[in-house]
DNA sequence: CAATTTATATACCACCCGTTATGGAAATCG
DNA sequence: CGATTTCCATAACGGGTGGTATATAAATTG
């Protein structure tokens, strides 16, 4: 039984590259949610036909959990880094911004995978929202974790909640993506992470 | 020319009512987004076949405006009765607890039908989304002109500006409908609205 | 009781969905 | 070179989509 893929291909090489294929439907992914984007709209977007992408990906889920797999790596390292900051307002800051950025910047789509898939999607794709649900729920908990240390280091008042700040957190976040997704410009992102930023309990 | 409709019918009445239809289709369409709900969906759940309702709503774009209609009719008279609170605060109260009550209702479908429908929204129904996002756009002017009004009555410091108000609450309650959709229980929910009040500024 | 007008029910339309079988082209290994 | 293995392209599959034509049933008007 053959665990690893052969390292050494026999027949004709494929002519795509994966990671670039993987990519592009990404951002189909991210423009149109799961099940608005057809088989049609991938191929198209990726530049190979339908038995090459089920040869290397499988099928759709699979597809999207691996596109899904490459925009969380991505959304995991800032999330990370915005974890590293030293105060809680710190983490909050970087948090707000990042999401910011990514959801203001021109060449990305729309909005955020993740709200899109977890609110845009039939009974008949109901792991897939089970899937970014589940990853949502362990960014939350480490933003939890994050100010239950917070808290006891000081960072804010006492009559305030972890919980309650990591749920804040990630409302604002969802927010901002619906919004970005709706339409919303920079700016107005921008005048609302500053206020969410205002409203920041301590300093 | 004939504007107005026949007030007495000639032929046969339709067996159904109109009015229990769409309040089913309301139900459908908030439950599965608008292209997530298919007709067979909606036929089943109103209780009628496909040409009694093409006959008595159009087609499935009219028939959601209309389901529109309703839902925003009932939201507007909670959102008008939070905008008459005589603070900013009381404002916040009332329309965080009243999308509170609204989400956490377990008769309602989870999640909010406007963010569904924005954001679940192939290329195909743009004209869907941006009735959606007008509609949307609306209730944060009205909520700006409220916080414009309570600013000049000192209900909360200068430094903090009513737009950016208006686009947090809008953001908490995006993000309340989000994570409702995705299975957040009422307690969460709960512990998210009164974190929001905690750091509402003033008081 | 006719005649008319409308609602309902069945069946159907062309189209798009995700998925796969088929046939031929191309590259590697012996 | 020959054999083999894999990739690519076309086309088709069954099923579901929004929407509709046709025919029958039912109620009102005269």
């Amino acid at each position: 039984m053959e665990i690893e893929a052969a390292t050494v291909s026999k027949g004709r090489p494929r002519e795509f590259c994966v990671d670039a294929a993987l990519a592009a439907a990404l951002r189909v992914f991210w423009s149109k949610g799961y099940e608005g984007a057809s088989m049609a709209d991938l191929t198209e977007a990726m530049g190979i036909t339908k038995p090459s992408l089920y040869a290397a990906f499988g099928n759709k889920e699979a597809l999207f959990n691996k596109a899904l797999d490459l925009y969380e790596r991505e959304k995991t390292d800032y999330m990370r880094a915005a974890l590293d900051a030293p105060t809680a307002r710190g983490v909050a800051e970087r948090l707000m911004y990042g999401a910011l950025d990514m959801y203001s910047c021109p060449e990305n789509p729309n909005g955020c995978l993740g709200v899109i898939s977890s609110v845009a999607c039939g009974a008949e794709a109901e792991c897939i929202r089970e899937a970014v649900v589940a990853r949502s729920a362990t960014a939350k908990q480490a933003m939890l974790e994050r100010f239950t240390r917070a808290k006891d280091e000081g960072d804010f008042p006492d009559d305030v909640d972890p919980a309650g700040l990591a749920a804040f957190l990630t409302a604002m976040n969802q927010g901002m993506a619906v919004q970005a997704g709706a339409g919303a410009t920079r700016a107005e992102l921008e005048r609302l992470v500053e206020t969410g930023l205002k409203l920041w309990p301590g300093r």
